[in-house]
DNA sequence: CTAAAGAATATTGAATTCATAATCTATTTT
DNA sequence: AAAATAGATTATGAATTCAATATTCTTTAG
């Protein structure tokens, strides 16, 4: 897949802020100098100040009038609505899927589907968890809906933060791959209720969400003092 | 038209363009000149220019490299994967709504529901879309979901402007007002499953999609040439 | 020594300026 | 006369400058 080589100077900004938030080198709660930034990216205040506003409506982060812009607080709660919606959107992914799914994209989906097995079996963590992104992917491409996936990958990146703290049990690691053998049924049957049903309970993000707890919202250096 | 003398002022800006893209005075394909716009309001390009990149962000407008800002095109396929989206989310709306809602809410939206249909006795067209619009907001709120609310809202205003173009036959009416008497009862009994089966279902926007096909996609005056 | 007040500094908000790319117009060539 | 090209004009992209608000530091009163 190539990229489209961004000209806009706000955007790849932007993105690289993003980047900077994602990793943790910028924290929650944090204060963003313009400066600072400007002088780490080496662009002026202008497109700097652009990028932020855009993050401010991507939700990565907010700003205060007069005050700057801090990096959002993920709150529990915060975290567990937009994993709520994130389910409601892969539900409806998976019902559209149905619909539109080729017989080639489905047979591409079963090959991914028989190698995050594989990973399974010899509990390889990292490219079960690769390959399995992967199959989430093709089914919400499959959807044929680009507003859906705008939004979902809206959502994912407001998260991404997070995700690196899961530690998988045994128990709940079995479920999700259950979840998948019925998720692969459903979908080579076409049968769009089915596959809607099963995404939207599939917990995997919750399992997140509940060994989550002490990740976020963390209490900085930073004060908020605020509303 | 008063002039504008607020803090965040490209906020202001962006709700300002917005009400113009609503309203029609922008039009699909056209477009967008900074130096009119500018003058318009009475701000300088900084502020404005912020203001586009928002609300491209937020799915308004499209901006294209060194070749400015035009208003986005609304294609068929596009409204009705908006549609669909918003169907989802009405749906989760309404299986959390049952969980969170109080009983006051509940009698709250009970009166709604009752005003609305001595509206559809009635046929008082306008009062009635406007207490719809009340009640479907008003479970929304109950979902106690902030990110889902701001999602909606933000899906809500790129198809805005395609609404006023609705022509409610009988039968679609009296078949929507049937879907709120379900509603309705799924709501007392707080029946998250039944409630967002029917709100997921509830075919009121699919009606504007299937009366709407001349008004959106128009072929301006305005060139596009693109990809 | 603490706390309040005021000056100094730094940061943000917005307008202006400069640079560059796109568009338009007029001229030239075929 | 039509098409192509060079110059002029306009619009956009980005940096800089000016103005305001907030923050910090210093001084002074209690």
């Amino acid at each position: 897949m190539t990229k489209i080589l961004q000209r806009n100077l706000y955007r790849e900004v932007a993105d690289r802020i993003g980047d900077l938030i994602e990793h943790g080198e910028l924290l929650p709660g944090e204060r963003i100098s313009e400066k600072q930034l400007c002088d780490r990216f080496g662009v002026s205040r202008t497109p700097l100040r652009e990028a932020l506003k855009v993050l401010a409506t991507e939700g990565l982060i907010e700003l205060l009038p007069n005050r700057g812009a801090r990096v959002v607080r993920l709150t529990l709660k915060n975290v567990k609505d937009t994993y709520d919606l994130m389910a409601a959107l892969e539900g409806l992914s998976g019902e559209l899927a149905c619909q539109y799914i080729s017989d080639a994209e489905i047979a591409a989906i079963r090959q991914l589907h028989d190698t995050m097995l594989e990973h399974y079996r010899n509990r390889d963590l990292m490219p079960y968890f690769q390959v399995n992104r992967q199959i989430h992917e093709s089914i919400l491409a499959a959807s044929n809906n680009d507003v859906l996936q705008e939004m979902y990958s809206n959502l994912s990146q407001r998260v991404k933060r997070v995700r690196y703290s899961k530690q998988m049990t045994e128990r709940y690691w079995s479920q999700a791959v259950k979840d998948h053998e019925n998720m692969m049924a459903a979908l080579e049957k076409r049968d769009s209720q089915s596959l809607g049903q099963i995404l939207r309970d599939h917990l995997c993000n919750k399992i997140e969400v509940a060994t989550l707890a002490g990740v976020i919202d963390t209490e900085d250096d930073k004060s908020v003092a605020n509303s």
